[in-house]
DNA sequence: AAGTGTGAAGCTATTCACAGCC
DNA sequence: GGCTGTGAATAGCTTCACACTT
């Protein structure tokens, strides 16, 4: 049993044969294709990696070393070309083709994410929603039906899901983690505020809340205490 | 101009007169206050670093690496009692009191985080929710009504506002962001794909829902080419 | 002249290992 | 004997600086 919080600490080899980068440079891999396709939409073709870090928040060097991971992608004396670079971004992190998400838990944030369009334009395509309380299932959300925790292994295997969205309560946290595994799912999103513990092989990134405005709540009350 | 992304990158004081601790060991401290109020609820009153990083996810040595940074907590040869520990990390916090919050943006996702009461016990109370759209404006969403973005500035002085949630679309996220600063907020969390660039002294922190499906992507797909 | 790609240096974070205290 | 607190060692990440390419 391997035990994942928010990301592998190993570095990692890519898919193309290339080199290493850690985890935190696939998030910042993310931001530069990203970027890199508002660039495209305004029609720009030229980059620098100075440039892409200027609107991301990293430096030249950083983006650099980011890319030169995973191979040469830039003209010396030249830049990068803005759509080849988010192509191959984009091979690297697996956007070529749409990845099939279920979310478990259709509470609040369940349906609020089932309602969010802003997914399918980068690639993730919400195919169905579950959850264990008899009085949700069958109503509709974001244009689908919810369906019982039961229904969710022969969904998994007929729409080839990829993804598990976990919108759960914390105490139901790890029996929807363990239901999405065994139905073959390999890739989990908590909301849950709580760890879910997953066998190797399978991926967990948690989105935790209350920890992200626990760390704004401390540099408050540090610039405070500074200030008097 | 400071750009934030996420979290400062340099190590930072403790209120307490304590000495240095980075970005990333604030959320475990975040994560061992949580895991220490359940061992408190469920009647424990002794616990060692030990377990409490087999509960989180990190090692013994992590955990005492970061308690020693604000202080000595434990008793050698004994451990750590939970009650005390966990008083004393929610004084390096702040959670010894509460912190006022607003919802700028009140679609779906503003809305349902609007109705989620788990914040409180957190010690995080929703005070008022703003949304730009007058078609949202005076709609009631968790007990609270949608007032207008010009209300806001009036309201966090009234209601002493600490931090802002920024669930508006990416295109508006640095207005959302500057609306809230020059009311006052230093602490923003913000749910919109997108940089919001701030002002020294400002805290940004970014939930960014589709880098994280992307890192699954990326690492399913390293999987899949690993195993054929 | 401009900008990539990359060794080397510098810095930060984590793990090791153990002295000291209960 | 068990566990904390912490120097020392290791590993990992970021920045520096520059050779090289266009």
């Amino acid at each position: 049993m391997e035990e994942h919080r928010g990301g592998a600490r190993r570095p990692v080899s890519a898919p193309g044969g290339a080199r290493r980068l850690a985890s935190s440079g696939i998030s910042r891999l993310a931001l530069y294709y990203r970027t890199l396709r508002e660039m495209e939409e305004r029609g720009e073709s030229l980059t620098s990696s100075e440039a892409l870090g200027e609107l991301t928040g990293y430096s030249g060097d950083q983006v650099r070393r980011d890319l030169t991971a995973f191979g040469s992608f830039g003209v010396p004396g030249t830049g990068y070309p803005v759509k080849g670079l988010r192509e191959s971004i984009g091979r690297i992190l697996g956007k070529e083709r749409t990845w099939n998400v279920v979310i478990i838990g259709a509470g609040n944030l369940g349906s609020a994410l089932l309602a969010y369009s802003g997914f399918r334009l980068q690639g993730y395509v919400v195919v169905a929603a579950f959850d264990a309380d008899p009085a949700r299932i069958g109503r509709r959300a974001g244009g689908l039906t919810v369906q019982a925790m039961e229904e969710l292994a022969g969904v998994v295997k007929a729409k080839r899901v990829d993804l598990a969205v976990l919108t759960v309560p914390a105490a139901a946290a790890q029996a929807a983690a363990e239901a999405a595994i065994s139905a073959g799912i390999e890739g989990l999103l908590n909301f849950a505020p709580a760890r879910v513990t997953v066998p190797d092989g399978v991926s967990v990134e948690a989105v935790d809340l209350s920890v992200q405005l626990d760390r704004l709540a401390f540099r408050l009350t540090q610039r405070q205490s500074v200030e008097g």
